[in-house]
RNA sequence: CGCGGGGUAGAGCAGUCCGGUAGCUUGUCAGGCUCAUAACCUGAAGGUCGUGAGGUUCAAAUCCCACCCCCGCAACCA
């Protein structure tokens, strides 16, 4: 059986994450590690933050503090939220590691070796106020084409034209403000893409049907317009400074050192117990590690050709990625979340307001996969409100209580089978197929459907049984209905687990013997009568609240969601 | 003529690859039930599938053509 390698991108390190970066990649891939875990699979989950690179700079220096404290500070902080929303990593590391750097220089050194980089002067602005190059989105100058004063050294917002530093008319330095720009001219390495192409080209032709249309379009898209040779370092203090003669004061690109960081993330994992793992068995095991990546669609072209032909570039036999999920933009009111506008919700707020599993479930259930979509408090409220309060969490309680009700807190036992459980189970396995191959496929929305259908069979068959009558005249029978019904919960938190660990959880402590979550591998009808008549159960607090009308209001008025 | 994604009931989406009576959730309305959290179960109404009295076809949401609108990306923004 081969092993799964899941990685996340990885988050920037500059300022906080918001729902967009936790839906865009965190949480599908720690719903898809959890699942593949709950099956019994053997699961590598990585990531970790990505810290090198203007920005990092630019903020320590805005906070009065080193990069490298800067960096420490805020890499805890992602630690931090993402414990708070239950993400399972099995390390989160940082790309500024030691052992990224190994894995970097190695990496490096064999493209120099096999004629894959070259070197070129290129021409950068250089501020002498802020005693620094600037990237082209850090130059700001009024737009020759419609007059727009803020527009960027790469890209007039306003008119939308493409730009390069030098057409933009009294330019100055974003950072600073200064004016005391000039252009100098530097050297720099650029790995050599076009010598890869062919390779890559055949290669992205095998992952057709596999990948999602949008990452194969995305990936085609740029072989058809031709791969172009991409520069891999920068005239910068923070990050692996170049091992060459004459690039001395120059640091790699942090687009290189970034999908480096899965690997050297791997490392630092493996180096903690270096008697037991081993990055090697991962990364250079192709044949026994299927690889799955998340990502935000911006990601795409990095994960499905620089990266990839950075790893065949070196001539050695690196796990490539197998699957790949690219996730489209979740907005908020109808506009994109934005880190340095501090719009939309993040982290923090979110989970001060509800618990992790209510914004777990909202967002697989609504997760961006074939188009941008929308977050807003009103859907949100409705979507908890109705699939987790009344369909799943209802389910229980009136379960619990009905059987508290007539035969005490225990399980009670299960006699005669008759046709209406046989319909159940047959329904049920067929749910659990298809719910199992959506999520193999990462279907995730078409999975969150299914699991509902799932709980939704429960009421179904209470409806049609009937408990709360039937225990008036055949005891028997009405402990039969409610011990499969017990069973139902058992069931519903294996298959819930991935999405809601922590509800998951308090609905197997219902039932006072320990169990783990493990995915139903048999079929129903042995697995529903798998807890045991006798087994004695705890009744809870509902697991779900609603939320009310007057609590949506004030929360769109907190949040700033205009109507 | 830059590239990609999207435009299907009030809202959110599936169906489009491989043409064949338009589907799901929510909301609305009606009925059932009264074990449970004003919940649950069942049924109904609601759409000329962005536009084109366009093309192909016995048949188009689906294939072809033209156009319109929204979102994202454009390699030095992670």
């Amino acid at each position: 059986m081969k092993k799964h390698l899941i990685t996340s991108a990885l988050p920037y390190v500059n300022g906080l994450p918001h729902l967009g970066h936790l839906i865009g990649c965190l949480l599908p891939s720690d719903v898809f590690a959890r699942y593949l875990r709950s099956r019994g699979e053997e699961v590598l989950y990585i990531c970790g933050t990505d810290e090198h690179g203007t920005p990092s700079e630019v903020g320590a220096a805005k906070e009065n503090m080193s990069v490298e404290d800067y960096c420490k500070k805020y890499h805890d902080l992602h630690v931090q939220m993402y414990q708070g929303f239950n993400l399972s990593f099995d390390y989160f590391g940082r790309t500024s590691s030691q052992q990224n750097e190994e894995i970097v220089y190695r990496i490096y050194n064999e493209l120099e070796q096999n004629g894959y980089i070259a070197e070129k002067v290129t021409k950068q602005v250089y501020s002498s106020d802020d005693k620094r190059y600037l990237p082209d989105s850090y130059v700001m100058g009024t737009c020759p084409h419609c007059g727009y004063e803020k527009a960027k050294g790469d890209q007039c917002e306003n008119c939308t034209k493409v730009l390069d530093p030098t057409d933009l008319i009294q330019p100055r330095s974003v950072i600073s403000g200064s004016d005391k720009l000039e252009i100098r001219e530097t050297k720099h390495l650029f790995l050599q893409l076009p010598k890869l192409e062919k390779e890559l080209a055949d290669w992205v032709e095998t992952r057709k049907g596999i990948w999602p249309d949008i990452a194969y379009s995305i990936a085609k898209k740029w072989l058809k317009e031709g791969l172009q040779e991409r520069g891999i370092t920068r005239d910068l203090k923070w990050g692996f400074s170049v091992p060459k003669e004459g690039f001395e004061g120059k640091v790699f690109y942090v687009w290189f050192d970034a999908p480096i960081g899965y690997i050297g993330i791997t490392k630092q994992w493996a180096d903690e117990r270096p008697s037991e793992r081993s990055f090697e068995d991962w990364w250079l095991n192709p044949d026994n590690v299927v690889h799955t990546e998340f990502m935000g669609k911006d990601n795409i072209p990095f994960h499905t050709i620089t990266f990839p032909a950075t790893l065949r570039g070196t001539g050695e036999n690196w796990t490539q990625v197998s699957m790949l999920k690219g996730m489209n933009y979740l907005n908020f009111a109808g506009g994109k979340f934005s880190k340095s506008l501090h719009r939309g919700i993040f982290l923090d707020d979110a989970i001060k307001e509800f618990p992790a599993d209510y914004w777990r479930y909202w967002l697989i259930a609504n997760a961006p996969e074939s188009d941008d979509s929308n977050f807003g408090f009103e859907q949100f409220a409705m979507t908890i409100n109705k699939d987790l309060n009344d369909v799943l969490g209802n389910f229980i309680n009136r379960v619990l209580k009905m059987t508290t009700n007539n035969f005490g807190q225990q399980i009670p036992v299960l006699s005669q089978i008759t046709s209406e459980e046989e319909e159940l189970y047959e329904t049920l396995d067929t749910l659990i197929r298809q719910y199992s191959s959506y999520m193999d496929n990462l279907d995730l929305r078409k999975a969150m459907a299914t699991l509902r259908e799932i709980w939704v069979s429960g009421n179904n068959y209470i409806a049609r049984t009937e408990p709360w009558k039937v225990v008036k005249t055949d005891t028997d029978r009405a402990a039969t209905i409610l011990n499969t019904a017990l069973n139902l919960i058992r069931l519903y938190a294996n298959l819930s687990a991935p999405i809601m660990p922590q509800t998951a959880k308090q609905m197997l402590d219902l039932f006072e013997i320990s169990q783990d979550i493990s995915f139903p591998d048999s079929r129903m009808s042995s697995y529903l009568t798998g807890l045991k008549a006798g087994t004695a159960f705890k009744l809870s607090e509902p697991l779900f609240k609603k939320i009310m009308p007057d609590r949506v209001t004030e929360l769109k008025a907190i949040y700033k969601e205009e109507a």
